[in-house]
RNA sequence: GCCCGCAUAGCUCAGCGGAUGAGAGCGUCGCCCUCCGAAGGCGAAGGCCCCAGGUUCGAGUCCUGGUGCGGGCACCA
């Protein structure tokens, strides 16, 4: 069972319009998607409002108020409406009767943490890539928010009824891999007593020494003053795994877990790549020809060549794409296509990539590529992760690979934290840059988002502490079943309606792919439980916990827990831990 | 030159096409603890929602064109 108010009120509004269009009041066949429910941008206006009247009046060739005041009688026939007011131009408020939002707070502690799933995404099979980090070093802070963000995204579809795939493409087949190889062998000779030569294009990371040493052990000194052909695909296989592992215990500490890893090198030599060029060779998407320069700044070498193209041009990109280099080797963009190809026909409805903003020249071929290789049948959304700017003692902390101010993922949990981490890294768009304040982010004050609502989150923990030590129950059993009758309060009400949005939220988030929404939601929710909690101090029939009268106390506690419940459930898709208490 | 993103209070940012009052935090100025943790709450001041057109019954929100800032622009991944 699920509980969205917002959808139960405008089905029944849907409802009484159909009842009108049966009874000659309205004409028979009008499209209802545009009628809308949603809370008035001002309460004063009501609890709910419907827009129904407005955008029905052309295509019913009614004036707008007229259709207002007779589904208004309509509505408020219904027991759980208890006012329905035409207003404005046309506008239907909606004020609906307290047992309404005591049922909220009832349904939110039956259902737990699953209230507030939707099926709005109906088993909808979406295929999430992030990270995809290179296979080559530590991650890196931009990394963590990609990871973050995919990691929460994926939840929060899955939340909302998507049958979610989160998914690491591994670029392990590159010359970028050949390069870790070479750095890793120099590692292995200085662990072998010799001075590395860390030559200009080499990564000249320390965390390559251990990778050395590892060699060292497995082929003692066997691959010594060998050509490189002789070793390097065993270096390189073995160094890829080591940083495969690296990365999956960075992946580890920030909590992100993936259902499947991909590897570009195991698309090689199988055909899939030739595969999927031939597929596009059959609709006469590949030819050899010619780039026309770039407009504007020619690079200085630039000169013509002959390569074979993908006229991505066919599926909305500015250019065609080269696949093979002029060599006759394929450019990295074709096991790319050879992976999204993959994806297509392992049955995804949805593909959605999670990429750096620096990849958002990227954009369009990839989408080319989906749409033709799928018959324009499977979406690709990209997600472009913006930059994170990182803020230490009140100024831009510089990252400089060479000054070795170089900001891993491992540097950023082990200061901050995971929770904090994720939080902070979900409280923007992904399409907006993202300040990372090494300060701020560890402040124990309402100015730190995380820290205000794991401290509502703390706070009801406590009242059912001290509830259960006082001798009354505080059970979630006994709290769903509290008479709840009791919560008549403004206050109190006003804390429900809040409740009563998280599932209509959930969906909004869902749709716009934006899980900063939960956050945000998290932050206001959280404000108003601190401020009822305030509350107390001046009228203490508010204070949650009443000494000596456990109905009442129960009924109290029962909409805290609620809220309790709602941050966890919305902590839990940012992948950050409910606090029980404050330290 | 082209492509993508961003532009809302002094600062950092929310804002799903809705209503003659555009929100939060910080900062500034006030107020509230013999009281479940005041690590909190309440209030005040502070806005040509970058500019110009357009769509719409209705635009901070959608479209077009500007301006400013950031990112990306032939075989590198």
């Amino acid at each position: 069972m699920q509980m969205n108010l917002f959808a139960e009120i405008r089905a029944l509004v849907v409802e009484s319009l159909a009842d009108m269009a049966t009874r000659g009041e309205l004409p028979a066949g009008l499209d209802m998607a545009n009628v809308a429910v949603e809370p008035p941008r001002d309460a004063a206006h009501g609890d709910m409002a419907t827009n129904a009247a407005m955008v029905l009046a052309k295509p019913a060739g009614l004036a707008p108020r007229v259709i207002a005041e007779t589904l208004a009688a309509r509505l408020a026939a219904d027991p759980r409406i208890t006012t329905a007011e035409v207003a404005g131009p046309g506008f239907l408020n909606l004020r609906l009767a307290p047992a309404v939002w005591q049922g909220v707070v009832g349904a939110a502690l039956t259902e737990g943490r699953d209230f507030g799933r939707s099926t709005l995404g109906q088993g909808t099979r979406v295929n999430v890539e992030f990270v995809s980090a290179n296979p080559t070093g530590p991650m890196h802070v931009g990394h963590t928010r990609g990871a973050v963000f995919g990691d929460a995204l994926a939840a929060l579809l899955d939340f909302a009824g998507f049958d979610v795939t989160r998914e690491y493409y591994i670029n392990d087949g590159g010359a970028q891999v050949d390069v870790l190889a070479r750095s890793a062998y120099e590692r292995y000779r200085e662990a072998n007593g010799l001075d590395p030569e860390i030559a200009e294009g080499l990564y000249p990371g320390d965390y390559l020494i251990p990778v050395g040493e590892a060699l060292k052990a497995k082929y003692g000194d066997t691959l010594l003053d060998r050509p490189e052909a002789d070793w390097l695909a065993e270096v390189r296989e073995f160094a890829t795994a080591e940083m495969m592992a690296m990365i999956r215990e960075d992946l580890a500490l920030l909590g992100v877990r993936m259902d499947v890893y991909s590897s570009e090198k195991a698309l090689y030599g199988t055909g899939k790549i030739e595969g999927a060029i031939d597929t596009l060779r059959g609709m006469g998407l590949i030819y050899e020809g010619t780039l026309e320069p770039p407009k504007g700044k020619l690079p200085e070498d630039w000169e013509e060549r002959e390569q074979t193209l993908f006229r991505s041009t066919a599926h909305g990109d500015d250019v065609d794409r080269p696949v093979k280099k002029s060599d006759g080797s394929w450019t990295y963009f074709a096991p790319d296509i050879a992976y999204h190809y993959d994806k297509v026909t392992r049955g995804y409805d949805l593909l959605i990539d999670i990429l750096g903003a620096d990849h958002g020249g990227y954009v369009k071929r990839l989408k080319a590529v989906v749409s033709a290789l799928s018959g324009g049948k499977v979406p690709l959304e990209v997600k472009l992760i913006q930059l994170v700017k990182l803020w230490k003692n009140g100024a831009p902390f510089k990252m400089s690979k060479r000054a070795g101010t170089f900001v891993t993922l491992r540097d950023v949990v082990e200061q901050a934290g995971a929770d904090v981490t994720r939080f902070v890294m979900l409280t923007r768009k992904n399409d907006a840059a993202l300040d990372f304040d090494f300060d701020k982010v560890l402040e124990q004050s309402k100015d730190n988002p995380v820290w205000y609502v794991q401290y509502a989150h703390a706070r009801v923990s406590s009242v059912i502490r001290k509830a259960t030590a006082a001798g009354i129950a505080a059970d979630d059993a006994t709290l769903a079943a509290a008479d709840l009758a009791k919560l008549g309060h403004e206050a109190e009400i006003g804390l429900a309606k809040k409740i009563a949005e998280w599932p209509r939220l959930v969906e909004i988030a869902a749709r716009g792919q934006e899980p900063h929404r939960i956050a945000f939601y998290l932050y206001e929710l959280a404000s108003d439980l601190h401020a009822l909690w305030n509350r107390g101090n001046d009228d203490a029939s508010l204070r949650f916990l009443q000494e000596g009268d456990a109905a009442t106390s129960q009924a109290k506690i029962a909409l805290a827990r609620a809220t309790g419940v709602v941050i966890s459930a919305g902590l839990g898709i940012l992948g950050v831990t409910p606090a029980e208490e404050m330290r």
